[in-house]
DNA sequence: CAATACCTTACGGAAATCCGTATTTAAAGA
DNA sequence: TCTTTAAATACGGATTTCCGTAAGGTATTG
C-alpha cells in the first residue's frame, strides 16, 4: 500500500474524514494542507529530501480567504504537481460531478482517480486508493460515464460560461465583444443567442432570467 | 460534556470528520445517519427507550437519491425534531453562510448553534459543542452578523416576491397580471418596473438577470 | 467528389426591458 | 380643508432580447 500521501483540501472536517479513511488502510505517513500553495511546497520539499509523496488526494475548489495564493484551484495544483513530479499518482476528491470536468482532467493531466464527494464517498475513496495503488484507474460510479462517448444532454464549459456571464449582468452583445477579444469561438451575437436558446429548451427555462436561476439552483454556476 | 449525540449528514467523509472531532471531545455514544428520515426514527426510538439524544448536529442540504424520503432537507428534520423532542439541542453544520438563512433558523426553530463548513470548521464545531453544552448559543464568525439588527439595506417581502417571480421566469407583465388577480398593490406594470429599478440601484445590479443572481447569492430567494 | 448534416453567422421583425417624464392617487400634516 | 409629499400609474422612446429564416463554412460519409 502507499506509504506517503499528501491531502489538499480546504475544509477541516473533510480533511479529518480523509485522514481517518487513510488510517483505516494502514497509511500512516499523511500530510494535510489547506492551501494549494502549501501543497506545492510540500511536494518540492519531499522530492528534494528524496522522500517523495506517492499519492496526492486533492479537492478541486478551494475557498479564497485572506491568504493570497498563487494556485487557487485543485486544477492549478494538479498542473504544477505534474511538472514537479510527473510520476505522482493523483486522485481528485470533489463534489463536482460534471462529466465534462472529469473527462478534461483525465485527458489533460492523466489523473489516476476521480471520487465524488457523496453519500458513499468513504467507501469509494478507499476503493480508489487500492485500485490506483495497483496502477489501475478509478472513477466514482457517478462519473463512470465520463469515459463513454458524450451524451447529448451534457453542457460544456462554453455554455456554462455564457450563463455565468449573463448572471454577472453582461448583455449578450457585451459577451460577444468579450469573446471576440479573447478569440474564443463562436462569438457572434447570433451564435450566443442560439446557444442560449438551446439551453433554454434543454432546461425548460422560460427566458434568460429563468435559465440563470435554474443554473444557480443546479450549482452549475 | 454531552453523552449521546446524533449526526445527520449525507456525505460519508464529513460524517467521519465530525465523528473524529466528537471523539476528541470524549463523546463516545455517537450515531450517524445519512438520511433525515433515519434521523427521525432514531430520535423517536431513543426517546421511547428513555435514552434520548442530547444533541443533534445536522447538515442542511441532503442529496436526493433512489431512496424516497419524507424529509428532504435539514430544515425539515429540525422542524420534526423539535416536535418529537422540544428540549433537544441542535447545531446546524452547513456550507450555507447566508445570514438570512441563519436568522430564520434561529427565529423559527430556536437552534442552538450554526457552524459553517469552512477551512477552520473543526475548531468551530468543537467550540460550538462546548458552548451549546453550557446552554450558550454559538454562531460561526462567518455568520455572527445574523443576530445584528437588520440593516436598512434589507428589503421587504413585496420586493423579494417580485424578484422571486422573475427568477421563476415570469414576465413583468405576467407578474402584474398575477398581482391584480391576487388584489395585491401596487400591481401596475409601471410600478413593478419602478420597484425593480430601485432594487437594481440598491444592489448595484446591471439588469434584471444580475439582480436575480445577486438575490440568489445572498439567499434572499 | 458530391450529398449531408451540423455549426456559425447574418438579418429583420416582434416582444420585452429599460428609463425618463408626466399625471393621478393616496397619505400626512398644518 | 387645504397643502405638501410620496407613492402609484401612465406613456413614449431607446435598447435589448427573442425568434424565425437564410446564407456560408466545415466536417463526415458513402
Amino acid at each position: 500500500m502507499f506509504k506517503k500521501v499528501l491531502i489538499a483540501e480546504d475544509f477541516d472536517i473533510v480533511n479529518k474524514g480523509v485522514v481517518t479513511t487513510l488510517k483505516e488502510l494502514n497509511i500512516t505517513n499523511i500530510t494535510t494542507v489547506k492551501y494549494c500553495d502549501d501543497a506545492e511546497l510540500r511536494l518540492k520539499k519531499a522530492l528534494h529530501d528524496a522522500e517523495p509523496f506517492e499519492l496526492l488526494i486533492t479537492d478541486l475548489s478551494f475557498n479564497a480567504d485572506h491568504r493570497n495564493q498563487k494556485y487557487v484551484s485543485g486544477e492549478d495544483l494538479i498542473a504544477i504537481a505534474k511538472v514537479i513530479q510527473p510520476t505522482l499518482k493523483i486522485i481528485v476528491f470533489s463534489v463536482d460531478d460534471r462529466l465534462q470536468k472529469v473527462r478534461s482532467l483525465i485527458q489533460t493531466y492523466n489523473i489516476n482517480g476521480y471520487v465524488c464527494k457523496d453519500r458513499y464517498d468513504a467507501k469509494e475513496l478507499t476503493k480508489a486508493i487500492e485500485e490506483v495503488y495497483q496502477n489501475k484507474a478509478y472513477l466514482s460510479t457517478k462519473v463512470k460515464l465520463a469515459l463513454e462517448p458524450k451524451s447529448n444532454l451534457e453542457i460544456d464549459d462554453y455554455d456554462i460560461d455564457l450563463v455565468k456571464f449573463l448572471s454577472k449582468g453582461l448583455l449578450q452583445s457585451e459577451i460577444s465583444e468579450y469573446l471576440k477579444k479573447q478569440k474564443i469561438y463562436p462569438n457572434s451575437l447570433s451564435s450566443i443567442e442560439k446557444h442560449l436558446n438551446i439551453l433554454k429548451i434543454q432546461f425548460k427555462a422560460k427566458n434568460a432570467i429563468h435559465l440563470v436561476s435554474i443554473f444557480k439552483d443546479l450549482g452549475l454556476i
